[in-house]
RNA sequence: CGGGGUGUGGCUCAGACUGGUAGAGCGCCGCGUUCGGGUCGCGGAGGUCGGUGGUUCAAAUCCACUCACCCCGACCA
């Protein structure tokens, strides 16, 4: 029975995307700004979950929490040649002010390498003032050609972390770290979607870096979505800005820094990873609220009764479960169930009078919509069952997720597979091809590596385009 | 930025070809009814037709420009 309001995916996977976003009330578009959008409540509470998660885990790592100006002087920007070239097309300038033109225009960040360049330059003197570890909450501004909510807008929020190292060895473990320790950890523990983790090639490294690395993950129309990247800048940053240091010899030193994001983006992963035709999925551990009690009634003297039973039964899950009563009275409680489901809360429980007589309680998993994922459990000891529940839930998306990612990454030893293999999903094939090599199967296929993944087989195979024995595999694969 | 499409109450759309002063369903408000998977009935409110300019006695409708959104492509977190 499909949900009013709601493309199937299989009928339309993009317009199915969109009415979630839409139904599920996350955003709205911001029709007078253009390739903004405005997140509702329910969407900027994901976000809020998302922040707490990652900051536990950035700050755990070492690092502190700083902020910097929005506006960049434009000379910033063009210090690095490359960053430049990246960046360029797709700022915002702000030329006037007070109702003047500015001497020299800002740029609205796009991303803060440069301006955070500038003052690391004067923060740091010393080997003793590295590693600096440091990071940002904060808005940024790239005016994209096609817009898509949370996926892909002009104005979008993130976590911008920069360090300083004295060494190469200590800048590529700090990439290396967050990679694996924040990022990683995050996204499969909290958002119980699995990722493929790795290099990227250099047609597809960060504007200026030396090295990429990132986090692919699957979407449930087979394409890819990077869902964070950790670059090692190299000296390139420190050269442009300046950024020495005197080591333990009494010699200069160009450090090398790091820099490592995760955007909203990741909002749209997580709906194009778990959710399905009855709407939203969010997983458990990220859900803002994770439980709704619906209670059923017919009369006054019904409606009493089961809201104290209600009481009574939720009164030791405060601190234990994010949850709420959906006391509404002028809904139906079959209305409900659709919307909670279509906002996608993890679990819902339905109490009504046949309950209160015999200590029983509904549980609904969202992970199996309708009636299906229904039992009738007793009221004693509720509270450690739903807890159970949601872990079984964060479980069942993670291995869900898992397997339909293992079903749809193929190995493929011919361009005929591989073609084949982007229609569906990940093809994994060794590579010894170049920078146009890739762009001739981007425009070809519309496929991009994503990845060179850590975890690299043994044995060594020709390589898919230029034939010449390697060890290396790549993943190809449609990008978001 | 190139190609295609769409803008009309909160939402989905009709009305446009053939100009005559705006409609439906859903939603919303009120009352009643119902309540274990999107209740039902009655009554009601709500729109300068994306914007600007033009043609005309008269424009949602015709013309020009413009803005936004959606789809495909190129760019990208």
């Amino acid at each position: 029975m499909p949900k009013e309001g709601i493309t199937p995916r299989a009928t339309d996977y993009a317009q199915w995307y969109l009415d979630i976003v839409q139904q599920a009330d996350m955003a709205d578009y911001a029709e007078i700004v253009r390739g903004c959008i405005v997140f509702k409540a329910t969407g900027y509470a994901i976000w809020e979950a998302m922040q707490r998660g990652l900051d536990e885990r950035i700050k755990a790592t070492g690092h502190s929490n700083v902020y910097f100006p929005l506006l960049i002087p434009k000379s910033l920007l063009m210090r690095e040649a490359e960053h430049v070239e990246g960046f360029a097309p797709e700022v915002a300038e702000v030329t006037r002010a007070a109702g003047e033109e500015l001497p020299e225009p800002y740029v609205i960040r796009p991303t803060s390498e440069t301006i955070i360049g500038y003052f690391y330059s004067k923060w740091v003197r010393s080997w003793r003032d590295l590693p600096l570890l440091y990071n940002q909450w904060a808005n940024v501004m790239r005016w994209e050609m096609r817009t898509r909510p949370f996926l892909r807008t002009a104005e979008f929020l993130w976590q911008e972390g920069h360090t300083v190292h004295a060494t190469e060895a200590e800048a590529e473990a700090e990439a290396l770290k967050v990679l694996h320790e924040v990022y990683a950890d995050f996204v499969e523990h909290e958002m119980a979607l699995p990722v493929v983790r790795g290099l990227k090639t250099p047609k597809e490294t960060f504007a200026g870096a030396l090295r990429s690395y990132a986090l692919e993950a699957m979407m449930q129309d087979g394409r890819a979505l990077q869902t964070a990247t950790s670059h090692n800048l190299g000296q390139n940053f420190a050269r442009a800005f300046d950024i020495t240091y005197t080591d333990r010899n009494n010699t200069i030193q160009t450090a090398w820094t790091t820099s490592w994001g995760i955007s909203t983006r990741l909002i749209g992963a997580m709906i194009m990873a778990h959710s399905d035709d009855e709407g939203l999925v969010v997983p458990p551990r990220l859900a803002p609220t994770q439980v709704v009690v619906v209670p059923i009634y017919r009369s006054d003297a019904e409606r009493s009764s089961v809201l104290q039973a209600i009481d009574q039964l939720t009164a030791d899950w405060k601190g234990t479960l994010r949850f709420k009563v959906d006391d509404r009275d002028h809904v139906q409680p079959g209305f409900k169930f659709n919307e909670w489901e279509l906002k996608g809360i993890p679990v819902r429980v339905e109490l009504g009078p046949r309950d209160v007589q015999q200590g029983t309680v509904a549980v609904a998993r969202r992970d199996l919509p309708g009636k299906a994922g229904k039992t009738v459990v007793p009221q004693a000891g509720l509270r450690e069952h739903i807890q159970e529940l949601l872990e079984q839930i964060h479980q069942a998306l993670y291995d869900r997720a898992l397997r339909f990612r293992d079903e749809r990454t193929v190995t493929v030893t011919s361009y005929a597979e591989l073609a084949e293999a982007v229609e569906t999903g990940f093809a994994r094939c060794y590579w010894a091809g170049d920078t146009a090599d890739e762009v001739k199967i981007q425009q070809e296929l519309k496929a991009t590596t994503r990845v060179i993944p850590f975890a690299q087989p043994d044995t060594a195979g020709r390589c898919i385009v230029t034939g010449k024995e390697t060890t290396q595999q790549v993943i190809f694969a449609r990008a978001y």
